[in-house]
Parts: structure tokens; sequence; C-alpha cells
DNA sequence: GAATATTAAATTGCACACGATTTAATAGCG
DNA sequence: CGCTATTAAATCGTGTGCAATTTAATATTC
């Protein structure tokens, strides 16, 4: 008999039993979700983030953009170079120091967070949950994101 | 001042407040954990889930795959392709109704599973949780993603 | 102050996701 | 039987993610 703190290998290796696919396919559900949402303002999941980010403080670097969604260079670059031709941002290289790009909303880009205020509610409200369950679901996902991105020694 | 079931629209669209983004971000860290150790089979994360419903039950076909994984064909096939390259399994057209094609493991890959039965172990050991906490948090996810595909009339 | 190291973005190559379409095969129906 | 509808995979195009490399600029060190 396994005890407490431990479990069959077999019943560790269904699919259903794992962490790690619940969070996956539930993020692609959820983004599933979004995109009819975010068809109206011609912005994809990740576009949507990262404008997100930018609505609640405008002029960030690439790189503080990425440390915020944990994304690099290589997944951002191109992201906003797309978010650029849609004309919601400009990317302007700081003439103090030629390395960094500073990201900036457009004055579309602005206007778009009032069509986007809608969208948490539409969310919520196709979750079926509870705001005291949504808060704790969420809490928990982040805690678990923490341990896993700064794993102990 | 908000009733209990409603939040400041600026509060809402915070995105540290956002369960997606908690799920999204979640879900990459934890494909991240998982690379080293699937670097070592061969696999990356959406070959490693394919190849775990294939373990718990072999010949299934591409669509019955999907439906476990929640993914379409589009996605499947290609990465189905790579796993055969890999010699990982067959792809073999049913000469009943030739729509079908039945994944079977090769010796090869039904032999992977016993090197990746430590992965799941380790994972839980990144993570950092209890093992109740763990069973918790998926159930809950699990729940909330049944909700999302499924969505009420 | 020239050589070296570090930093920030961009680039490259590969593997997903997925909507939409296409192809091919079977089922259903009059 | 022949025509239409449905089904199952495959294909195609776009947009991520990310490791690894490259490019260019700034810091550091001797």
């Amino acid at each position: 008999m396994p005890s407490k703190q431990s479990i069959a290998p077999d019943a560790m290796m269904q699919l259903d039993n794992q962490l790690c696919f619940a969070l996956y396919s539930t993020s692609l559900a959820m983004t599933k979700v979004y995109k009819p949402l975010l068809d109206e303002l011609g912005l994809t999941y990740p576009q949507y983030i990262a404008m997100l980010v930018l609505w609640e403080r405008d002029g960030l670097m690439v790189s503080e953009l990425g440390e915020q969604l944990y994304l690099d260079s290589g997944t951002l670059t191109p992201l906003l170079k797309r978010l650029e031709a849609a004309s919601y941002i400009s990317r302007i290289r700081d003439v103090e120091d030629e390395r960094r790009v500073y990201i900036t909303l457009t004055s579309s880009g602005r206007k778009l967070k009032t069509r986007a205020t809608k969208i948490p509610d539409c969310i919520l409200s196709a979750s079926q949950c509870s705001l005291p369950e949504l808060v704790a679901l969420t809490n928990q996902v982040q805690s678990l994101r923490q341990r896993l991105v700064s794993p102990p020694l």
C-alpha cells in the first residue's frame, strides 16, 4: 500500500491526472474563448496581453515587456512588429542607448482599451466561475508559476 | 461601492489578476521544466502527451487521439509524422475505411515508456506541490476546462 | 584608451496551434 | 444505382514560443 506521499507510477502517467496537461489544454481552451472577442479588435491573444501591459504602463522596453509576459525577444520582436503594422504601437530606439527599443502606444492603441473593457466580463461569464473561485484559482496557479520559474537550489 | 459579484474594470484588466494569463504563462513555464527531461527521450511536450495517450491505449485513430488531447488533425498530422520519423509510432491506414489512420506504437515506442516513468516524479518535485494540493488544483483546472469547452446554451 | 565582456534586440530554424480549405472515402437517400 | 451529404485526414497560411546565434552598442578592465 502506497504511503500518503506516493502514488502508483501508472496513475501518475495517466493524462487526466496530470496538472501540466490540465493547464496546457485549459489554456488553449481559454484562448479559443477569447478568439471571437479579440477578432473584433484585430488582436491575437499574445498581442492582447502585450496591449494589457502597455495599457497599464506605456513606454516599456522590449525586455521589460518580456519580463512581465515571460516571453523573450524571439517571440516579442515579430509580435510587436505586427502590432506596429496595425498602428497600435510605435517601436522607438533609445537615442541614449541604441540597444534599447521602447514600445509606445499610438492614439489608436490607447483608444482600443475602451473597446477591450468588456472582455474580462465576457470571459468571467464564459468560465462560469464565481468571483471568489476565480480569484482563488488564479492565486494558486500564479503561486505554482512562481515555484516553477524560481526553483530551489 | 461595488457589490460582491462585481469589481472595478481596471482591476479586471490587470494582467496579474487574470486567470487566463496565469494559465497561459504557467503552462509555458511547465513546458520549460519538462524540456530537459523530454530532450533525453527526443520528444517535445505535445509529442509526449500523445505518447502518454498511446501508452494507455494503443491503436487509436487520429481523431480519437485528438479528442483526448483537444487537438485537431492540422496539429496532429505533422506531429505524428515526426513521431513516425523517430520510429516511435506507425501510421496505418484502415483497409476497412480508408479515411481512417490508426496510430500504433512500435517496439521502440513501447520501450520509451519505461524511460518516461520517472518524469512525473521529477515534475512533482519541481512544482514543489504537496500531492493533495496537486490533485486539488488539477481537478479545479479540469473542471474549468469542461465549462469552457461545453458552454451553456 | 584599446581589448574584452556584457547587454539588448533581432534573426534563424524548428515545432506547434488552429481556422479554413481540400481531398478522398463512405453513408445515406430517393 | 447515382447523387448528395458527411466524415477523416491532410494541407495551407498565419502567428506564436523558444533555443541558439548574430549584430550592434555600451561597460569594464587592464
